[in-house]
RNA sequence: GGUCCCAUCGUCUAACGGUUAGGACACCAGGUUUUCAUCCUGGCAAUAGGGGUUCGAUUCCCCUUGGGAUCACCA
């Protein structure tokens, strides 16, 4: 069996979205289940457009998924260089080739007159095809002027087979004379693709579906150079969440990196962006990586569009943090913990405390100050919590006070263990004749001044018993 | 406008031509002696429309509609 060897051949306009992302992730896939290599290469040949640090930052977000390329710039391999403005003369020699056996032609029309030409049959209703205006004596190419593809339509339809689409079928009247070379030397994509691919023994091409309308020119062009066809796979495109574009930049799409700023796990991000458009079939619904890999298949990629929904990759971030053990969120969180944490407090093991209790509320680690600053500091009294409590705001001064003095006077003398504690509380509730909700919202207001927090015996074991009474006291203070 | 692709709950998606059209996110309600969260239970919610083929169509075919892509010396 042919080694199997997919590539991701990003250009460095710019960052990466989720989209252009899935694409790499998908070619990365069916490289790692079939024992195969991943291939890194970029696609400068556009000068103009080309955004200085692109390639790193491409590259920077690769990494932070782990999807590691086996070749590719910097990395090296057996079929570099693997950036496409190093790559020249391997398209000038196949582009020779081309010219030798006829298949190829200096444009002799300006910019200008081609406008003109695309204008008329816009004008007609018509689509426009270069190879209408085709010379019939070509002056021969001194690099000058841009090379063009003398294709062969035939008659026929073009039928190819896509992995992920299925047949497909288009008729000979989109084939043209595309352009190979630019003027300044460059290739174009159409053509430097081809000849990478082929060049790097591509198996298999996976790519977005901006190139599907392409295929019958690319298929035209693999005839004319005699190369092997690849497998081919189109990506269906990820839309905007609420609009029905094409996920772009413009349209706000976010650097994949940003997420990895707030705090996500790459592991649900290749989640997310795995079930956008893929499914095994089962109702699972969380993955871990290694499972992704094994269970992965092309053809069960849906071949419509579908919407970047970033609730779910939310909801998937927080089940996939439940699932780690303590030890190893900690060190994920390092980075994401509330500023100026008093000295006493800003040690592992209290931390990680804190962090086992807001473990099944943090979402995403960005979040992890809000969750926890309570318990590294003395929040202001925030008056609010008391007054637009639903049962507590209408408790008259006098019985909010009572209450509160009843609890501290219990509470100070309880051992702090969590269960003790807990006991205590209990207690409390059947003393006083309150319902939950009014005592232990209390307590918790004046223990936290905050509007949620864990269970409250484990909340108040873990601030102390110290801490818990002068917070009680301060809260009393305050009312009366 | 030409060409191509696509069409199941709001969203991501299941369903050899035979299912009460399933799951998940989101949302709503209830439960787990308190909040937020988790967890559990329940609810809301879909085959775009019209024709065929068939005993039977979400599934196959055609038309319409809708969405997307493309028609660059961009990729």
């Amino acid at each position: 069996m042919k080694a199997i060897r997919t590539r991701f051949a990003p250009s460095p306009t710019g960052f990466i979205h989720v989209g252009g992302i899935r694409t790499a992730l998908f070619a990365w896939l069916v490289a790692k289940q079939n024992n195969g290599k991943f291939i890194l290469r970029i696609e400068d040949t556009d000068q103009t457009r080309e955004v200085s640090g692109s390639i790193e930052h491409i590259q920077d977000s690769l990494r932070w998924l782990g999807i590691e390329w086996d070749e590719g710039p910097g990395t090296g391999g057996d079929y570099g260089p693997y950036v496409q403005s190093q790559r020249l003369d391997i398209y000038k020699r196949w582009a020779d080739k081309l010219i030798q056996a006829g298949r190829a032609y200096a444009d002799p029309y300006s910019a200008e007159e081609v406008q003109s030409f695309r204008d008329q049959a816009r004008a007609n209703k018509q689509a426009f095809l270069y190879r209408n205006h085709r010379p019939d004596n070509p002056k021969p190419w001194d690099g000058t002027t841009p090379l063009r593809f003398k294709s062969e339509p035939g008659n026929e339809t073009i039928n190819w087979h896509d992995e992920v689409m299925g047949d497909m079928h288009a008729g000979p009247e989109v084939i043209d004379d595309f352009i190979l070379i630019k003027s300044d030397g460059f290739p174009t994509y159409n053509f430097a693709h081809i000849v990478d691919d082929h060049e790097m023994q591509i198996s298999h091409v996976i790519r977005g579906q901006e190139f599907l309308a392409s295929m019958p020119n690319y298929l035209n062009l693999y005839e004319a150079l005699g190369f092997e066809k690849p497998v081919f796979a189109t990506m269906p495109h990820i839309l905007n969440p609420t609009g029905n574009k094409k996920l772009s930049k413009r349209d706000g799409a976010k650097d994949i990196l940003n997420y990895q700023k707030e705090g996500y796990l790459k592991d649900a991000m290749i989640n997310f962006l795995a079930s956008l458009g893929w499914n095994d079939g089962t109702e699972q619904e969380v993955y871990s990586v290694p499972e992704i890999i094994d269970k992965f298949s092309l053809d069960k990629v849906q071949n419509s569009n579908a919407h970047f929904d970033e609730r779910r990759l939310l909801w998937l971030n927080g089940a996939h943090i439940r699932e780690l053990d303590i030890d190893t969120l900690y060190e994920k969180v390092a980075s994401y913990w509330p500023k100026n944490i008093p000295e006493k407090l800003d040690n592992d093991d209290y931390k990680k405390r804190v962090l086992t209790l807001v473990q099944e509320r943090l979402k995403f680690f960005e979040e992890l100050p809000e969750l926890t600053d309570f318990f590294f500091f003395d929040l202001p009294l925030n008056p609010e919590l008391l007054s637009g409590h639903k049962q507590l705001g209408k408790m008259p001064t006098q019985e909010l006070t009572q209450l509160l003095q009843t609890a501290l006077a219990k509470i100070e003398s309880t051992d702090f263990e969590t269960d003790k504690l807990q006991a205590s509380l209990n207690e409390l509730l059947a003393t006083t004749e309150q319902k939950p909700v009014v005592l232990f919202s209390l307590i918790r207001i004046a223990t936290t001044q905050s509007p949620a927090s864990p269970g409250l015996a484990e909340t108040m074991s873990l601030l102390g018993k110290d801490k818990c009474l002068k917070r009680i006291n301060e809260q009393l203070n305050a009312i009366g």
